[in-house]
RNA sequence: GACCCCAUCGUCUAGCCUGGUCAGGACACAAGCUUUUCAAGCUUGCAGCGCGGGUUCAAAUCCCGCUGGGGUCGCCA
């Protein structure tokens, strides 16, 4: 049974690039005819915010990727707790109590050896335990760190192949390490190239939109949002551009990603998204551009046949609902 | 800096695994047709295997090195 999650920490709003993850995960998941959980990272009080939460949510709702389970590491700290207590009994970790500001956090110690992670995107990757240092399990507030956390639910929900973003190839070999002194059996790993901007970089958001809602907000079809995203670093083979989605998830293989990363092209989403736009009929585009248009000149300036008339003529030149 | 990942037109990519098709498509760009004009549409064009060594009759494709880019080095995730 595939079992793949998308598991976004609610600091932020939902970007371009963890929509792609989530997109891939959850293709996947529809391909396989498995399940596709939504985990929520919230470990750190301080920084998760339920006004996160609830864009993110919003944000893959939007896009139409719909989770079949959905959990909360806020609700499972007790779960964190008695695995690292059974770390401590094993005498495989230790506490570290802190200089500053006092509490005692759980650390693992690390093995030394060589770790083998095998992932499906990159084949064989090998590191040895040598460059890692001892890890933190569980802070000295007693909240688990991002990797405990990960990799006890993973474990717990008998996720098959974890499929995130190439950032966190160097935090794996870290994790094995603690599925093994668990004993848990490591699933498969999937590490997606990352989208970079227009000059190479790291997504950031000088580079125009970052957020999902942004592009939603700039008068993007989800539909459009979906099927450029999927082009970053996929292809479903003969020369299909713009893809249907049906099409594109029975053709779906995570072999077949790239392992370079892609520059964003705005032109190329303006121009898929016009091509969605042409082929919606005008009343289904009147309807999707009333929105922008309250917004602009408030309510009722344009209704019904004469909207729909207006809308027509401008079909052909949109690339926006904004437009 | 250390460790890890990567490398086909300006950009996204097909081709690479299982060497032998003028390296194919798309966006952008340019020109033309069409159009009262602008878009759209159609046609054409421009443009690429980072470099150097191997292996081979033959390398974008396999191997090594270099260069270049990216990522990570938190009691953030």
């Amino acid at each position: 049974m595939v079992r793949v999650r998308f598991a976004p920490s609610p600091t932020g709003y939902l970007h371009i690039g963890g929509a792609r993850t989530a997109l891939f995960n959850w293709m996947y998941a529809k391909a396989q005819g498995g399940k596709f959980i939504l985990r929520i990272e919230d470990t750190d009080k301080v920084r998760s915010k339920q006004e996160y939460l609830d864009e993110i949510m919003d944000s893959m709702q939007w896009l139409g990727l719909s989770w079949d389970e959905f959990y909360k590491q806020s609700d499972r700290f007790d779960l964190y707790t008695q695995y690292a207590q059974k770390l401590l009994d094993e005498g495989k970790a230790y506490k570290e109590v802190r200089e500053e500001g006092g509490g005692e956090a759980i650390v693992l110690k690390m093995p030394e050896k060589v770790i083998k992670i095998y992932d499906l995107i990159r084949d064989e990757i090998v590191v040895d335990t040598k460059e890692l240092k001892d890890q933190v399990l569980i802070k000295s507030d007693g909240s688990p760190t991002y990797s405990f956390a990960c990799v006890i639910d993973d474990a717990l929900m008998e996720i098959s192949c974890v499929i995130r973003g190439e950032d966190h190839i160097s935090n794996t070999p870290k994790q094995i390490v603690i599925y093994e002194a668990l004993g848990f059996k490591p699933p498969k790993f999937a590490h997606l190239p990352l989208i970079l901007d227009d000059e190479r970089a790291r997504l950031s958001k000088r580079a125009g939109a970052v957020a999902v809602t942004d592009y939603r907000g700039q008068g993007f079809l989800p539909q459009a949002v979906v099927n450029y995203l999927m082009l970053l670093g996929w292809s479903p083979g003969n020369n299909q551009e713009k893809v249907v989605l049906d099409n594109a998830i029975k053709n779906f293989s995570i072999k077949k990603i790239n392992k370079a990363g892609a520059a964003f092209s705005m032109d190329k989403l303006k121009w898929l998204n016009g091509e969605y736009i042409k082929e919606m009929d005008n009343a289904q585009l009147s309807a999707a551009v009333t929105p922008f248009l309250v917004k602009q000149w408030g309510a009722g300036c344009l209704e019904g046949k004469t909207l729909e008339n207006i809308v027509q003529l401008y079909k052909g030149r949109m690339s926006t609902l904004l437009d």
